[in-house]
DNA sequence: TTGAAAGCGCTAACAC
DNA sequence: GTGTTAGCGCTTTCAA
């Protein structure tokens, strides 16, 4: 080990200065390398990228954030109640894989990084928790999910500090980029799905009041059933996307004095809860009852019968997210939204014509 | 707008400096207030603990990054093609939710954040790879997740590196925190609840060979099932985790001469494929045919019958993994390891005593 | 127990 | 086109 004496406890790493060495250039002609910046002859980019090569050099984050304008980061909130139980039930959503899938690799193939987060939407220190994550990361942009799209605590506090956001199932007008499917045209192809079949009497569970997505599948799927000329007024349940308030709105339904013969449930654990409450009334799905969902999770291709559902393009709507706020730090002009992405109509064996 | 040509286009945020200020010390004793350093009067640090509420002062990673030896960052590792193709597949796996739940939310106790990448384990370049995010983030401590922490190129890099790590289900017998559950005792519970039912033809269906854990379950099976007296020559599937391979590997072990009358599968996709040629065989769960599975995922509690299956405790072990790498940061003694978390094995309705 | 000075690795602004 | 300078917000080191 002699001559260690000389290494510093802390091991240097390959930096700009290295590079700068090697190519016989400047930090700054490195730099601007790097950044894809303009004014470096094409002979000197080639033994810079060369030095670079060699080096195995790779920019440190923290200290292009600390130079520069830019953190590399975005920065994507998710609810922390609901995030956090359903990870604890396991309740099988798979709704942070499909972010992660889309945004993660979207981040990627641009030298960003996403980082996750969970915040508080119904406390009354959420402006204080994002403070402390803005503070903390400096992000370059930040993916609002529902409801925190919907939350003007969140989008006020983000646009005063001119700090470009999405939100993903959220509103177009409003500031950020409001990135969506169309849920009212996506519920009324699901309710459109159950009246080919020839179901008159078709329920409806509506979503959480947070979510202004949950007041668009409602108004969806009324607009199908007027169009079939049929009266809506003892078919909708209100519920908040939970298996419980699922059963509480099936057993409503089932329990109308004529009864509905299909149920289209707002989400995921609301259409399994349907199920349930149909078994254990003696129903059979699809025979006796039909049932669509609105999230089309890994649960409900597995459970018995697997469930004809939306599919809603999560992935691809995260990765559209990223993509924006990158583009908007890049300082490119971005194209007025909403950015509508497709939503799919997933027929499985749930789904049958009405009993008699 | 008068005045405002001051506003710099960078939006300034509240710094140590402004703290410093408003309570009237040096940048220095700020520094050693929001380090826990020694050194500090409690009466200024009262000041100070006070200006920083009052300005609402949160750090800012990337300069304690620049200034000190510390990023507050862990790095978390996963296989990029297992990752992916779960994702796309949705397959129902809940791996990378529960990592997050256990790591993220005990880096969030430490001021600490997660960030999750996706590394090739096959790649020639893992190398590069990981090079290049330990230089873009610097992190305090990297997670493994199998098979990284079996990887040679990856723990020897990381140890070269003097970057402290954590393997989260691989062996003891190496550098970097070993964080397990007893998969060769778990394996022999699952053997046990089978033969105690009755069964003595128990199959077993491996996981990937690129896996420790893989082996440390056949190793339980089988001593499990030499404790009952039972050959298991002709017991014994290779499977590499994956559906198909469960597929094929029930299909072997039903095909046998005195086909098997239980199946341990050693992955949740595996369980769900000898449930699926149990079906196609005109074979009822549990009636002809016992599963057991070793992951407990959303799954296989949602499927058809739902499923007997071993936990692992992949939330609390990533917490663990965490846990000691933000002490190691710290400069703490960590004790030996093997760190082992006991698994549960959870009855459900796919196993009952064998036919006749 | 406190403060002052230096420097981390990079980018921005400007000079050449 | 290219290089030089200053400074980002902290921690470290050393002096007081």
């Amino acid at each position: 080990m002699a001559g260690d004496e000389i290494v510093s406890r802390r091991p240097r790493a390959v930096t700009i200065k290295h590079v700068a060495a090697e190519a016989g250039v400047s930090l700054q002609t490195v730099s601007r390398v790097i950044n894809d910046g303009p004014n470096v002859r094409d002979a000197i980019k080639q033994r810079v990228v060369a030095a670079i090569e060699k080096l195995g050099y790779v920019p440190s984050l923290a200290a292009r954030r600390m130079g520069g304008t830019r953190s590399y980061l975005l920065l994507a909130l998710n609810d922390r109640d609901r995030t956090i139980a359903g990870w604890q039930s396991g309740d099988g959503t798979d709704w942070v894989d499909q972010m992660l899938l889309g945004g993660m690799l979207k981040c990627a193939e641009h030298g960003y990084r996403m980082i996750f987060e969970l915040v508080d939407t119904h406390s009354l220190h959420v402006e204080r928790e994002l403070t402390a994550a803005l503070a903390a990361l400096h992000p370059d942009g930040v993916i609002l999910t529902p409801p925190h799209g919907d939350n003007p605590l969140i989008t006020r506090l983000l646009a005063s500090r001119h700090i470009p956001f999405a939100r993903i199932g959220s509103d177009g007008q409003a500031p950020g980029f409001a990135i969506q499917m169309d849920d009212a045209k996506a519920a009324a192809a699901a309710t459109e799905h159950l009246l080919l079949l020839g179901h008159r009497r078709i329920g409806f569970i509506t979503g959480s009041r947070d979510y202004s997505l949950s007041v668009k599948r409602l108004v969806g799927y009324r607009s199908a059933m007027r169009g079939a000329g049929i009266n809506t007024r003892d078919l909708v349940a209100e519920g908040d996307f939970t298996f419980e308030s699922g059963v509480k709105g099936s057993e409503a339904l089932l329990g109308l004095g004529e009864p509905v013969t299909a149920i289209l449930a707002s989400s995921d654990q609301m259409a399994l809860a349907a199920l349930n409450v149909a078994r254990a009334r003696g129903l059979e799905v699809p025979r006796d009852l039909s049932v669509v969902s609105f999230d089309d999770t890994p649960i409900v291709r597995f459970c018995a019968p697997p469930l004809t559902a939306i599919r809603q393009p999560i992935a691809p709507m995260t990765a559209t997210a990223a993509e924006l706020l990158i583009r908007a730090a890049n300082g490119d002009e971005i194209e007025d939204g909403p950015h509508v992405l497709p939503f799919e109509l997933i027929v499985r064996e749930s789904t049958a014509a009405p009993p008699r």
